[in-house]
DNA sequence: TGCAAAATAGCACGATCGTTCGTAACATCC
DNA sequence: GGATGTTACGAACGATCGTGCTATTTTGCA
């Protein structure tokens, strides 16, 4: 359902089914879920501990367990949660812009915005990718298919800009969201482990280049 | 002095001091790192456990923690050993290209070659950046060391082909090193992670679209 | 207000972790 | 070959891990 309304445009209708009839569960499992986050952007989703999640929230052990039934449940939990906050932060808002170029440019700035923000609080998607990349099971495909998820909005707001008359016809659209995504990761390696200031603007810049090289040469938009 | 050897070019002399006298202590030690180097590249360096590397090695827990004296050191080690495999396999090679463009293209393409290879074994720089950048301590400052050395190597090689006239003058040479890196990490995902094929080709693609884009007009060399 | 149900705590389990220590086996060299 | 120093083992430690259980507390609703 989430993972649908990244692919599909349309933000669903209303907010949180019941939000106002929230039981103590719920909320409980809300504050478990708000720490487990911060744990595991900092130590990675392997890095999640039952037990420090435990001692952050003030509880038992037993009770953080019950809430999920089980370690891989938890982690999904956060997967998903982490999911539904990047649609809000980089999603939702940039996909109001005008589609075609305007769109994919607000799409990597917000984007841009994420993983520099986390700047203390790494982005799960890539540091799960790397957890991940060898282990199979549930979390593994849980985190594939949101990343998958965030890829083919990316991909579609590519060939929208090409469709549009932005960039030119015979561009490859997986070709160049592979190199888009490039940057990301360059700027999330160089700036939270290297430590190198001015990743931010390299990433701007190398995007910039990117879409002037698959820029219509007469585009039927102001030229930035 | 491994270190060294990936910013100064020249091959140190001799091989390994000693390599004929080597006592059966240097002997287990290498085995064991062999295994951890096996165990890293899958399942991260946090991954290393001493007791999964004592059933490897057919040794004792403690056995093979004498070699080591801690955990810490161990991963230390194997970054070490990791690097001199990586300047062996990549550098080395690569840099008896005539400097300049060949040079850069012949490191650029063992680099893909290496991470392509490792595909069910996944590139320590990479998944060690991601473990290690919210870890202080001596295992990232000895891994932040060993990919700033490469960075640098990567960055003099750039440096040398726009002093060749290859590239042009205004080069940024930070500026494309950060874009070529991107690929690489892009590639390692979308290799490692997704499972996409054709990964490999995309990266390649966007190196020669990148350097299509600093070459110089009328470059001083063969047209590739 | 009282009662059923949900939520949390407490305790224990088996496993694995890195590490220490004392001792036996080994390899090396005179 | 026998002395010597290196190397490996075995057992045990305290800690932490995820996970079951069974009470106990708290909550939500009639």
């Amino acid at each position: 359902m989430s993972v649908t309304s990244l692919t599909l445009s349309p933000k669903p209708a209303a907010g949180r089914t019941a939000a106002r009839t929230l039981h103590k569960g719920q909320q409980t499992r809300a504050a478990i879920l708000e720490a487990a986050l911060g744990q595991a952007s900092h130590m990675g989703l392997e890095g999640l501990s039952i037990g420090a999640l435990a001692e952050v929230t003030q509880m038992s052990k037993s009770g953080v367990f019950a809430h999920f039934g089980s370690r891989e449940e938890l982690q999904i939990a956060v997967i998903r949660e982490y999911h539904a906050r990047f649609e809000e932060e980089v999603f939702f808002p940039a996909v109001r812009a005008a589609r075609g170029l305007p769109r994919l440019r607000a799409l990597f700035e917000h984007w841009v915005r994420r993983v520099s923000v986390e700047l203390d609080s790494g982005c799960i998607y890539i540091s799960g990718a790397v957890e991940f990349d060898d282990r199979p099971g549930p979390v593994r495909d849980a985190l594939a298919s949101m990343v998958r998820a965030w890829q083919a909005a990316l991909e579609r707001a590519i060939s929208l800009s090409i469709e549009a008359g932005h960039l030119k016809p015979d561009t490859d659209a997986l070709q160049m969201l592979f190199e888009v995504h490039g940057l990301i990761l360059a700027l999330h390696h160089d700036a939270r482990f290297l430590r190198l200031p001015g990743a931010v603007d390299r990433a701007r810049k190398g995007f910039d280049r990117i879409v002037q090289f698959y820029l219509l040469a007469d585009p039927q938009l102001p030229a930035r």
